[in-house]
DNA sequence: TCTCCGATTAGAC
DNA sequence: CTAACGGTCTAATCGGAGA
């Protein structure tokens, strides 16, 4: 029995969760700034039509935008993961088996379904009522057909929101393919796409079709997998369990520019306090400390200097003090006067579960402090995240990125609700 | 020459 | 008036170091 992998993606996620609480916005032309409201991130439809690009930095399309009434809001993270966990809650209670891919993006599997078509129409029906949010579902026999039908369902408003590519008779598989190009593919991207048209590779059907072993050998593996899946061969399956993170990255792009050390410092710790706390709630610890610093690389008048220094740990920890005070000691060790600081970061890695953890029993007590940073973590939880915080993180604190656009946290604040 | 491992690349959203 | 350009994550592959 062919499979029957729906694909449910939120339609222009950020922008959706801002219009639930703003009805009003209905159309008004929106978009909604990554973080330092540097880029766009998400753009209504009538944004996408003005011309406004996915990733284009503000400052180049702000002028057009607000020429055509668009409305630019920061991104309230907060509110969207929010709006995402409903939404992917409603879905996991219609379909038996589910792989959350993204914020706004997951996979269900509706193999064994009578009407899986009609099935969809439902799951996006119940999603709009509960949630406010809209959705387009793509169904195919592959995770990749899937993405690519979610894609058509997208751009034709013929299907109503929902295609299924198991449907079509082979004819008309290879008539669609032959509309699309390659780079619409997930798992092609800018590059590949420039590589593949060199081969004379431009449509999915052209990848679809090309010699299996010269693709193999000039692309690697990944591209083989893909055009199995095109060829309705299963390769990537299905993800119920999220894995716990191999990584943690915490970093950001600073307001100002920083020289001083202290700066960098208060940044560097709230960002161990914030990768801690990640490292906490999956149950690991980390045996590696990374900090790196970043000049502005869009200044090329000004001296770059982008360093980077880990740190091993003896044992792996989660202990926002420990890892606090070994960022700080890093940081002194990267820092260098003269120059104008744009961005700092920390990564955790070699990440193993608490329970994992090998404690060295002859050495001297380490500072390991479950129940402290689980006091912490509580406090924090009730009160506000960094109602209890690290000193340092106070310090010659200036770095907080930009964000004066920001919608109110409509979820977790009752007074932020507008009255009707 | 082989193996290992860190760095780099490419992609996703 | 001018400058203003995200953040996290994974997997595969590359290339140098050391065995």
């Amino acid at each position: 029995m062919t499979r029957q992998l729906a694909l449910v993606d939120c339609n222009n996620f950020y922008v959706s969760c801002e219009r639930v609480f703003r009805p009003d916005l209905q159309r008004t032309p929106l978009v909604v700034l990554s973080n330092n409201d540097g880029c766009v991130v998400s753009r209504s439809n009538e944004a996408k039509a003005l011309g406004i690009k996915m990733g284009q930095p503000w400052f180049e399309c702000r002028a057009l935008a607000e020429a055509h009434g668009v409305l630019a809001l920061s991104s309230n993270y907060a509110l969207y993961a929010d709006l995402s966990n409903r939404v992917m809650s409603i879905l996991r209670d219609h379909a038996p088996r589910q792989e959350v891919y993204s914020i706004d993006e997951c996979f269900v599997d509706l193999t064994g379904c009578a009407d899986s078509k009609q099935r969809s129409q439902q799951l996006r029906k119940r999603v709009g009522q509960w949630t406010g949010i809209p959705v387009c579902v793509g169904i195919g026999p592959t995770k990749t057909l899937a993405k690519l039908a979610n894609m058509v369902a997208k751009k034709h408003p013929r299907s109503k929101g929902v295609f299924d590519y198991n449907a079509l008779t082979d004819a008309q598989k290879e008539k669609l393919l032959q509309q699309i190009e390659v780079g619409e593919v997930w798992g092609v991207g800018r590059k590949l796409r420039v590589r593949l048209a060199d081969r004379g590779i431009h449509t999915v059907c052209d990848l679809r079709a090309a010699h299996t072993p010269t693709l193999r050998a000039e692309f690697g593996v990944v591209l083989e997998k893909t055009q199995r899946e095109l060829q309705e061969i299963p390769c990537i399956d299905l993800q119920e369990v999220t894995p716990n993170n191999q990584q943690i990255i915490s970093s950001r792009s600073f307001g100002h520019m920083i020289e001083q050390v202290a700066g960098l410092k208060a940044a560097l710790s709230t960002f161990a306090a914030n990768a801690c706390a990640k490292l906490r709630t999956q149950q690991s610890c980390a045996a590696l400390i990374q900090v790196f610093l970043h000049t502005n690389r869009f200044r090329p008048d000004l001296p770059q200097y982008m360093p980077a220094l880990a740190m091993a740990l003896p044992e792996p920890t989660n202990d926002t003090l420990l890892v606090s005070r070994c960022v700080s000691v890093l940081a002194d060790q990267l820092f260098r006067p003269g120059y104008q600081y744009k961005k700092a970061g920390i990564v955790l890695s070699q990440i193993t579960p608490v329970g994992q953890v090998q404690h060295d029993w002859l050495a001297p007590t380490q500072a390991h402090r479950p129940r402290l940073m689980q006091a912490l973590d509580t406090l924090n939880a009730r009160y506000g995240r960094n109602t209890v915080r690290v000193s340092a993180q106070d310090v010659g604190a200036t770095w907080q990125m930009r964000q004066e656009r920001k919608s109110p946290n409509y979820t977790t604040d009752w007074g932020a609700i507008p009255s009707v």
